[in-house]
DNA sequence: ACGATATGGTTGAGTCTTCAACGATTCGAT
DNA sequence: ATCGAATCGTTGAAGACTCAACCATATCGT
């Protein structure tokens, strides 16, 4: 039966299904409390906090893509709704004609702390309030450890597409 | 500075974020990878899952819908495309003519199983081998109870709207 | 200085998901 | 037996995301 495959045993199997269980039960409970109390979506939430924390509230494009874990395209699709909406603004880099920035408005802000609330208690409620001081430690060291090593594998990938096919 | 808002203290903060940059990296690696190896995407690999786990391959929608965490809605989307590509079949259910069973047929059977390994490496790679042995306990300990908490939220939300408006 | 290449960002098409509304059927109380 | 409420599943429209293609600009090698 040993065909190669590291096949999981029956307590990793457990685990693996928990983990998809909780993290997909948690983003959707956030993003339906952020949906309702607070009327904008979980993702875009994360997009005004990443500018709220820059200098000036302002980020190239690219910087606030990485910051917020969007793609180049998610981001610019994303930029245009919030901008419509009056939450951030789009100026166009003058050192670089390329480039663009995007800073939060005045009224960006206003939403964003308005919205905080609403956004900690939920993460309270589906997160530390049900574990104890030591698993939240633990919980950083296993994400930490997953971040890390998804990291080396992203760097891995990158660099065969720079290779190119030959 | 006590508005009633348990805000996050700078430790809660930083495994939070962390644990945003795990969970999405892991989904978006796990993603990629089932797409481009096997070329099917996560979330319906794991319906296949569901269905071939399932006396006589077979469940009913609701169902099944419970098993992989889809919304009705979007499980009916979904069998949709997976009829078409014939790797799920439809049949109406005699006894309860509103009810419809969904079975996984013998080519839906071939896709899953040649898609296992690439699934199962996957997985190893983003979390098992990342994570000693007791790190992993805790990670299933960690998710039961994010699991369990969020369980009882629902509850008591699914009781607010039956109670209705008043 | 010039052409090739790389980078920053946008766009449109196609896909997936959500949401609300719906038709059909079953259940429950009277 | 019948009427109202609940359940099962589907549908269509709207929103969000991905992917590939694309312009415009900047950078690098010569």
């Amino acid at each position: 039966m040993n065909d190669g495959v590291r096949w999981l045993t029956e307590d990793e199997q457990r685990v693996w299904r928990r983990y998809l269980a909780a993290t997909s039960m948690l983003s959707e409970y956030l993003e339906r409390r952020m949906q309702q109390d607070a009327g904008i979506p979980h993702t875009y939430y994360e997009v005004l906090v990443s500018l709220s924390e820059a200098p000036e509230c302002t980020l190239r494009m690219s910087e606030l893509a990485v910051r917020s874990r969007f793609s180049r395209s998610r981001l610019s699709h994303a930029v245009t709704k919030l901008e419509a909406k009056g939450w951030v603004i789009r100026t166009s880099c003058p050192t670089d004609k390329r480039g663009a920035w995007a800073t939060l408005s005045e009224q960006g802000r206003a939403v964003l702390e308005a919205a905080a609330p609403d956004h900690v208690e939920a993460v309270r409620k589906a997160l530390f309030d049900v574990l104890d001081s030591e698993q939240v430690r633990r919980l950083g060291e296993i994400t930490g450890a997953i971040v890390d090593g998804l990291a080396e594998e992203c760097e891995a990938v990158e660099a065969d597409a720079d290779e190119g096919p030959g």
